[in-house]
DNA sequence: CATGACACATAAGGGAATTTTATGCATGCC
DNA sequence: GGCATGCATAAAATTCCCTTATGTGTCATG
């Protein structure tokens, strides 16, 4: 059980009064009058019962007393500044962004250098976390997560929906003389059959209950892995085409049909904590964000409206 | 122009619930609700752009920039809290009492043992001030003083008035065969002939204008030494009569005639600052002048009323 | 599995603590 | 001597907190 202190506004004039042995000034570093300041040291030593100034004619003096307190406390507000300074800094310049793997190998990776040269200043760090893992919501400035949802009072904004459709290695489809029909599919390994996105996209084009049991979806996190696989002529994947858009540019997979489906409320979400909507760096890579995603053409949600600070 | 800090209270809620790791708890230590603690944490948090707990079910954990916070903090508020307790502790076990030399050599020296016996946590420091001097009104507790009015917002109680009459040794007074009349005064040699008191004392015993120029007077702060003077046979002195009880009363000292004279407003008077009327030391030095005077007879002031801590 | 207890969050409202404004006062300076 | 400077003070206005009351989510328990 501490000692009780006297009013801490009262320390705080008193700390920067006895470092400019003026009230006058102490006021205008604290930004108020040289009368609060009066105000604030007669509460301070009406409390201690004893004087820290002596008043002489247009200056003040420390009392004995006053200037055993004065070095103490003037030492203990420079520790709390520079606590919270450094803190404060290291927080500026430092953004944590945990991102689901897919989003971070798809997307980030390859624009994050722009991001990074134009504002030289922000050290970003990508914690990718795979299929069954969790966001790092309590460690990370904005999260990108898939299924897993933020807490609910975050902010969050659906940046990319889950849409999904074959993809293949050019190699793999010319090895059956192509592909022009869905059933063309089941002629070929599938990367992941047991992906349930299998049985929605075959009922979206129009075949009844193809039998691919069930599993927990986990495309959503890992489709750099599946990509890879398709690339390589492992088998057929069900992916979401924005996040392949190199792939095909490239020739390296190819999307035999238009036919894309989706989940609805399955999407990717960027979000960040109410707390840090006015953060600068946060603000900065949101913007980013969705400035790359407009780019591509992609539906961009309105940013939440910002708060005075 | 140091860094602007959060607002304290906030600082001093997050001091208290880091280290309780519970608002409930800190509250309780600041004499607050859960709910205002949650109130400044969330300030906190707001201003800083970052969260210093996570709010885990029933607990709370620090953020990683709340553990760095956290201890930095802790240790300013600890520098704070022994600041002032020593300083305080120092101050309220120490009592200075600047008095002029008639008044601590004539009547606190043989008294204040008294007073020391019976408050033996106090460690009374009388610093003495001679004449021409002055009381150390920035640097005592409490002054006891005659001639030098103390700043005008002091609480003062008068304590004793000027009175004086001549004394002098037996001896002296029987080698003119015993005085019985003023006028054999003028015929014995003067301690101090200069001293206003003289002619005042002599007009108010019917003599008109004796011849005494008139020289500052320094009675007021010197009786002691005057009066070893006059005990020593050499010279007749003007002194006040409360202060040399003891003298007159071993016979040491005579005082022929009982007519005292007195300048009205001379007195000494015992004082201190508003800012100390609580002050358990001043108040107990205060009492015991006073019940001291009262136990001699002297008419005692009330002193101030106190008001509440 | 329902219930209660516990710990923190949130909203509204009131009130006290600070600040400002507007002076006064003493004194040092030109 | 007149003015500027720096602190004190009183009254009035705000702002800031804190409390009360209630909600929410979990854990523990019978």
């Amino acid at each position: 059980m501490p000692v009780s202190l006297p009013p801490l506004s009262a320390i705080r004039a008193f700390e920067a009064a006895s470092r400019h042995l003026s009230f006058t000034k102490a006021g205008e570093e604290l930004g108020m009058t040289q009368a609060a300041i009066s105000y604030q040291i007669r509460l301070l030593e009406d409390r201690l019962g004893y004087a820290v100034f002596i008043r002489k004619t247009r200056r003040i003096e420390l009392t004995e007393n006053g200037r055993q307190l004065s070095g103490r406390v003037i030492e203990a507000f420079a520790t709390l500044r520079t606590a919270f300074e450094e803190v404060g800094e290291k927080n500026a310049g430092q953004l944590v962004v945990s991102s689901n793997t897919t989003f971070a190998v798809n997307w980030l990776a390859n624009r994050l250098v722009h991001f990074q040269m134009q504002n030289p200043d922000i050290a970003v760090r990508i914690l990718p976390y795979g299929p069954g893992a969790s966001p790092e919501f309590d460690s990370a400035d904005i999260v990108v997560s898939a299924c897993k949802r933020p807490p609910k009072d975050w902010i969050s904004n659906e940046i990319v929906k889950a849409d999904f459709s074959p993809m293949l290695s050019p190699a793999l489809a010319a090895s059956i003389g192509g592909v022009t029909s869905p059933e063309d599919i089941l002629r070929l390994p599938m990367v992941d059959p047991q992906d349930p996105w299998w049985g929605i996209w075959f009922r979206a084009a129009g075949f009844g209950d193809v039998d691919l049991s069930g599993r927990p979806n986990s495309r959503m996190g890992s489709q750099a892995l599946e990509a890879n696989r398709a690339i390589a002529g492992q088998g057929v994947a069900i992916l979401t085409p924005y996040f392949c858009k190199t792939a095909l540019e490239t020739g390296q997979l190819q999307q035999p049909f238009d036919l894309t489906a989706r989940i609805e409320e399955e999407s990717w979400y960027l979000s960040y904590p109410p707390t840090k909507r006015n953060n600068r760096k946060v603000r900065l890579f949101r913007d980013w964000v969705f400035a790359e995603l407009k780019r591509d053409g992609m539906p961009v949600p309105a940013p939440a409206p910002e708060t005075a600070a």
